[in-house]
DNA sequence: CTCCGTGCAAATACTTTGCAAAGCG
DNA sequence: CGCTTTGCAAAGTATTTGCACGGAG
């Protein structure tokens, strides 16, 4: 196991737990999805992991929904949509980028700023709630 | 005053103090800064009207922000910039909204959602911070 | 032996809530 | 009087952290 390149077996194990579906879940899902393989972990670890994990530029925040941190093992930009009555987190997939190096160098300027990255998310209601 | 009209003096304070700045403030912040005028504020006052205020729609939340979550009285669609160092958020000016009705029926279609609104957030160092 | 990773529990941090008292029309 | 608002403190929830132990090189 590439053990010293960055990966225990758990933290191996979360990362392939986000991996493996595209929820984008929250620090609880991935506990309770590996608990029953792997009983001796603890949910700090997750979070402590997670934390590491984000670092190391492997995976990336979607921000809190319903109160709890969701992440995507997805490091390409990409939009997201937010249902606002079941919290679904579904990817939004893009032809194009909406912001290039030039709309941030744009902006940039104008805010006397330096813009390093974005985050572009959709509200609204998705198909598996009622209107 | 306007009573019966939904707002109480310090619901009306609270709200004055939030569209008094453009820092964007937490609930803490607006908390403090009414203090002094307002002996007999309760934090819990402060969240409970900035939720009331949301619900009819006079303000709106930035997002989580260093673990705190940030309010804006503007409640025109605009991008806001968010200093990872500091923690400082600043409106976007922009020309012509990034988004138009057009835009949210042909991501709806795509994802088989309905959407109804969007965020847009830009990350980076701004220029008080050091590089 | 030395580190890194971990369980566990305690500690934080932020936010919400129950309740009785107070305010307003 | 009836409904809204509030202070206060307690509760709730999510996340972080201290510490000592355990495993890998």
């Amino acid at each position: 196991m590439q053990q010293r390149r960055n990966f225990s077996a758990k933290r191996e194990a979360i990362y392939s737990a986000l991996a493996s579906t595209k929820i984008h879940p929250s620090v609880e899902w991935i506990y309770q999805k590996l608990k029953p393989t792997i009983p001796d972990l603890s949910l700090g670890t997750v979070y402590r992991n997670l934390n590491v994990l984000r670092e190391m530029g492997l995976v990336k925040s979607v921000g809190v929904v319903d109160g709890q941190e969701r992440f995507d093992s997805d490091m390409s930009q990409h939009p997201h949509f937010i249902c606002t009555k079941c919290f679904r987190v579904i990817d939004v997939p893009v032809g194009r980028n909406f912001f290039d190096a030039n709309t941030y160098g744009y902006i940039s300027d104008e805010c006397g700023v330096k813009i390093q990255s974005h985050n572009l998310t959709f509200y609204g209601v998705c198909n598996n709630c009622p209107k």
